[in-house]
RNA sequence: CAAGUAAGCAGGGUGAUCGCGUGCGCGGAGGUGCACGAGGAAAGUCCGAGCUCCGUAGAGCAGGGUGCUGGGUAACACCCAGUGGGGGCGACCCCAAGGAAAGUGCCACAGAAACAUACCGCCGGCAUCCGCCGGUAAGGGCGAAAUGGUGAGGUAAGAGCUCACCGGCAGCCGGGUGAUCGGCUGGCCGGGCAAACCCCAUCUGGAGCAAGACGAAUAGGAAGGUGCGGCGCUUCGGCGCCUAAGGGCUGCUCGUCCGAGGCCUUCGGGUAGCGUCGCUUGAGGCGGCGGGCAAUCGCCGUCGUAGAUAGAUGAUCACCACCGGCCGCGCCGUAAGGGCGGUCGGGACAGAACUCGGCUUACGGCUUACUUGGACU
RNA sequence: GGCGACGUGGCCAAGUGGUUAAGGCGGGGGUCUGCAAAACCCCUAUCGUCGGUUCGAUUCCGACCGUCGCCU
């Protein structure tokens, strides 16, 4: 789970970042970088019902919040991120949503400088 | 051993590290310590209630639900015990199971005829013949359904026309709170569909925690156009009162309330927004005693058990149980099989969102009792 | 979380307790033509699934499955 601080919450965040933020993705996800004023660092996430039942939502949805976590050290400041499960995710194990994850991050240049070099 | 029927049980455990939510404590604060943290279905949202608001929820009609009897319950379409019917060799299981002499409607095709009837046949009369008239539901044929069934008597041929038994109906007597059961007597009795309209009995206001309450902020939104009966006051901006038209009260009527209210265009704001409450102790769980065949009820004792709001219970790992496959053993056993050790794999259905009582659906396993069949003693 | 509506050929859809379930767009085949177009003919349906009521169900009733919409 992520401290209250480091989550996006509202609605019209949600909304605005989808509408102005760089993408990229994979047949798992699809993330959205969207560059802010303030200094902090959220991160939302977003699983349909056409990912699969409340269970295998709730999975999937931890599991990605795991992996945020985790790697919450390795991102840029001052910047909103959406992760969106696609269908797939239903069958994907932490490794895959940890692959896929690390790709999109790579792509968007939401990793620190030092970390892009690496990924 | 195989196949099956019913009832019940629990839905792995312990620990470590990194995290999340709530409560309590400490601290000025960043924080930090301790405790607790998904289900039997949390699901589907199919019923029933609590609770909240609407204030026209009141009366009548309409509409909707239920439908053998008795009991349980806050209530139910649920549960228990019975009655009747149906299925199964059986243990057992299933049934929306009131009324078709209140009325209306429908019963395709086939068939002479589907609720009022004679096609073939049979019998009688007339007739040279073709055939015509009458009687007849025993037989043929049609159909899902055709005048109660079997046997005997009877008759021109037949027919409950008569008789016996069975089925059905009505009355009386008896048992039972009752559904209904048993016995006797009687006249001999003529379709189906009400998950067709309907009749009868009985219940029923509507919406739903995104209900709703409080607080902060905006805002008693602004501008323009248009419309407006009377009376009173007026600082001439307006304000108050009365009634008509009109409107609200989920369909209609009674009734009742609002009432010269407004309406149109443009702009701005809001749009499960923010915080707190509702929010978890409730028809509660467990144990004992007592009433009851049971569902369940009464009394006493005892326990404290999730409350999130982009929505908390996750990630990684170790060990021990459990199940399955494979391998090994100088283990037990005549054998099927079991035991020990190693290794690999597995653990279903599924995630609280106001709370309960049910129902339905999804799902891997264990235990007990019983039934049928086979083998052995 | 709550409330509601709808499922009929590939698509859009009408329909009703009864023999073979309208129509349009499309697709395939054929007739016509030197070849095509147009026109005409033919073909293309477990009525979402499973039970029940009925002699008979796409229709009536119930339970599941799926799709879509609404909430100030």
């Amino acid at each position: 789970m992520l401290p209250k601080q480091h989550r996006l919450l509202r609605t019209r965040d949600f909304t605005r970042v989808r509408r102005r933020g760089r993408s990229a993705g994979d047949s798992l996800l699809v993330l959205y970088v969207l560059p802010v004023r303030s200094p902090d660092l959220r991160v939302g996430f977003s699983v349909s019902k056409r990912v699969g039942k409340a269970v295998t939502r709730n999975r999937v949805k931890r599991v990605m919040r795991e992996i945020a976590r985790r790697d919450l050290g390795k991102m840029r400041r001052g910047q909103d991120l959406v992760f969106i499960a696609r269908p797939a995710a239903a069958q994907a194990t932490y490794a895959d949503l940890d692959a896929s994850m690390a790709r999109a991050l790579g792509k968007t240049g939401a990793l620190r400088a030092e970390e892009t070099r690496h990924a």
